[in-house]
DNA sequence: TTAATAAAAGATAAATTTGTCCTTTATTTG
DNA sequence: CAAATAAAGGACAAATTTATCTTTTATTAA
């Protein structure tokens, strides 16, 4: 059981990897993003063409085509992906699997969960799916492995 | 996406009713504690069956048998029932799914990710299965809805 | 305008998780 | 002992997630 589907995972992954080529002014293809986030490449293609079907990469067919972010989309949040991807609940949810997480009716883990809740949905908030370049990527930071 | 898996959840509330049960001085048949939290009975004895296998829970065949915990099984952590069904990688896995967490090569959400994580841990291991009571079902806590 | 390129889209398949059903084993009670 | 009870265990099935493969559409460039 990963924390986070491998959807969002590898989405996670491959928008960041599509972000630092944007800011390189590069477009760049489903094989080269594969590669370089180590996931399979028709699985992430199917995941690109809803990020792409929801406005959250953009795309072009054809020869020099590929995918690619512009300066607005490199403002959004983390959390973005995950929201177009499969929704609020992750933002939302009870802990516990209740079907709602209500403070009236709180399961056991209810008043801890909450707190847990708002530092994940704060992470993905605050994290700019820009805000990493090449000198992360070469320097420290890693999408492959 | 849940944030547990079903499995989990289900065996989280579970352990928690049987440990409200246990304090009243009572074993508890799988149908009942089905009941009690909503969940599908055979699914959930399938789950009993490997925190039972695991010593996390207790339990004796036969007419007025059924699933019980004893005084230290009360105080094991929550953790323990995560831990028993799925092993470790909640506690210790990458956020963005890379093989394995590193300060060396972190992912984009390493430093966040990581507090998150270690709340969750603490969250876990600082509640106890048995610090629930009937008072507290009775009062406001829920596990069925 | 033709060939090549690359994403979009659709179909299918494998793997895993979730859920159900049936038989066996252990225990209790009459 | 026989019957009833309840968990253990095994087999199977449905649903969902993950993964692969093929065809179509759009775009570029020669
Ligand atoms: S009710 Fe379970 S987390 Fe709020
Ligand atoms: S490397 Fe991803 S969370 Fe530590």
């Amino acid at each position: 059981m990963g924390f986070f589907s491998k959807t969002c995972e590898y989405a996670m992954r491959a928008v960041i990897y599509i972000a630092v080529r944007s800011q390189e002014g590069q477009r760049t293809g489903i094989r080269e993003i594969a590669e370089n986030i180590n996931s399979p490449e028709h699985f992430l293609a199917k995941i690109l063409q809803k990020l792409s079907q929801q406005g959250l990469v953009l795309s072009i067919k054809g020869p020099h085509g590929g995918f690619y972010i512009d300066a607005p989309g490199l403002q959004r949040p983390m959390a973005d992906i995950i929201t177009a991807l499969e929704g609020n609940e992750l933002f939302t949810g009870c802990g516990m699997g209740l079907s709602y997480c209500s403070e009236n009716n709180p399961c056991p883990l209810h008043e801890d969960f909450k707190i847990v809740r708002n530092q994940i949905t704060s992470m993905l908030y605050k994290t700019t799916i820009g805000e990493f370049n090449r000198e992360h990527l070469n320097g420290k930071l890693t999408l492959n492995k």
